[in-house]
DNA sequence: AATAATACATAAGAAACCGATGTATATTTG
DNA sequence: CAAATATACATCGGTTTCTTATGTATTATT
């Protein structure tokens, strides 16, 4: 099973933070097969959605970037700013209480009306 | 605190479903009343988004409307057809699956690269 | 009497993603 | 060794979906 494209939508800024908080520096095609890789391919972020993201992110001064070369291939590695990271910690923050919320509104509520 | 309109926009469906599925039969305002009531706040559905995703709704055959006349007011009532209730199942199961998946990706993923 | 709440609806514009396409290098496999 | 696959970046047209504003009307509150 693949999640729909509408539940990571909003939810994707905020996992790209996280792993770059977590790792220190990723590069873009790292951070798609990193993703994959702990969602056992549930998530599969597609480079039309990511490659926008981590330039937003960057014109927004929450990473700066860092070219490496492999051989003659490039390399975008993208790292957090202190305000980055502080973005980081709220987003996530928001996330998770969302998510406790979501839980209420999908397990608790019971024929209150 | 109110969450942020990206977080709530890939579940908007499925807690219209997962409320209606509770409920009954409920209509617009209701919906958004009751969603902010259950939220503490937190989750406020503007009336621009709620009215096209039930007319959606409505026109893929998860739900059939009743009006009722208040005097001279009228409620459209919003009620689960067969189709919408294992729909909404769908969903339900989905979006719980879609935290479960994230609280991974949000605590479990430690310097692992 | 005026304001707020209830109750529906639409519409222009913005935001964000999807899927496709493009370019290029490196590795694996038959 | 040629072909296919994987790695790695990027953009772009079209679509979807929401936001904000507006519109209409009735009912309740102050």
């Amino acid at each position: 099973m693949i999640f729909s494209s509408e539940l990571i939508k909003g939810t994707l800024k905020t996992v790209v933070l996280k792993l770059l908080a977590d790792n220190k520096k990723m590069y873009g095609y790292e951070i798609t097969q990193k993703v994959k890789e702990i969602t056992g391919d549930k998530i599969q972020i597609t480079e039309g959605a990511l490659y926008p993201t981590l330039h937003a992110l960057e014109a927004d001064g929450l990473v700066i970037t860092e070219l490496e070369y492999i051989g003659k291939r490039v390399r975008k590695h993208y790292k957090l700013t202190p305000t980055g990271k502080s973005k980081t910690k709220e987003k996530v923050n928001e996330l998770i209480e969302f998510m406790n919320t979501m839980k209420i509104v999908l397990d608790i509520n019971l024929q209150t009306a």
